[in-house]
DNA sequence: ATCCCCACTGACCTCAAGGTAAGTACGCAC
DNA sequence: GTGCGTACTTACCTTGAGGTCAGTGGGGAT
C-alpha cells in the first residue's frame, strides 16, 4: 500500500512506471509480445528475480498480460494490455524529450572529445 | 555518475524525473515561480534537506533556474528553464493517463464503498 | 527575552528496492 | 550422465535514497 496519497495524475503515473526496469520492459513489449527469456535478453542487466517482480507488479497494475501455455518445457508470454498501450502512447513524448537530451549530451561529449584530440 | 548506459530516450528521461519528489516539484513550478518556502508548502511531505537536494539535481540537469536575491532575510526563487518547460509539456500526456487511472481507481473504491454500505 | 521565519547544511540512521546465488522439475541433445 | 534451456522461487546480503534532527545568523513580531 501507499503511505502518501496521490497529489496529481503525474504522481500516480510515476508510481506505476517508477521501478528501475519498468519503462524498459514496457518499451520492449511495445514491439512484440515476449517470452520471459526474450524479455531478459531485451532488457540487459536485470536479474531474473527482479524481472519477475516487476512483471508481477505491472500485471497487478493492469499494464501487462501474462499468458501461460501448459507445456513442458514451460512457456509464458507477456504482452501489453490496452491500458499498457495507452501508457506507452502517453510515454512517447517523454521518450522523444529524452532522446533530444541524449543527443545534446552526445554533442557535448563529442565537443569534449574534439578538444581532447585537438591538443 | 551512472553505472548502466542509457538504453533509450525514455531511460534518460526517467533518470531526470526519477527522484521521489521531482515530478511534484516540476508540476508546482509550472504554475508559478516559487520561493523555497512556498515550494515546501506546495509539495507536502518533503523535508527541507531532500527538497534542496532534488532542486540542486534538477538545476544541474538544466530543468530549473535558481535565482538568489541578495537580501536579508534571504530570498531565493526557483523557476522552470525552457528545457524544463519542454519536459513539462512532454509530461502532460503522462499526467492525463495518470488522472484517468486515478478516476478508475476512485470509481472502484466508490463501488467498494457502496458494497460495504449496502450490507 | 523569546519565538518564528528565511534558506539552507551536516551528521546520523533506517529501510526497502534491488542484487547474488542457489535450488526446482522436466525434457532434449550430445 | 552431464549439461543446457525453460520460468521461475527462496534465502540472504548490500546499498544508497531518503528521513530525522539539530544548528546557522540576522530580522521582525509579540
Amino acid at each position: 500500500m501507499r503511505k502518501r496519497p496521490y497529489v496529481c495524475g503525474l504522481d500516480a503515473a510515476v508510481d506505476v512506471i517508477g521501478g528501475k526496469w519498468k519503462v524498459l520492459i514496457i518499451w520492449a513489449l511495445d514491439y512484440q509480445r515476449c517470452r520471459f527469456g526474450e524479455l531478459k535478453r531485451l532488457v540487459p542487466g536485470v536479474s531474473e528475480k527482479v524481472l519477475t517482480q516487476q512483471l508481477r507488479e505491472l500485471e497487478a497494475d493492469g499494464i501487462v498480460h501474462r499468458e501461460i501455455y501448459d507445456q513442458v518445457p514451460p512457456k509464458v508470454e507477456y504482452s501489453l494490455t490496452e491500458l499498457g498501450e495507452d501508457l506507452n502512447t502517453a510515454l512517447k513524448p517523454l521518450g522523444a524529450w529524452g532522446r533530444n537530451r541524449l543527443a545534446a549530451l552526445g554533442e557535448l561529449s563529442l565537443h569534449e572529445r574534439q578538444q581532447l584530440t585537438g591538443r
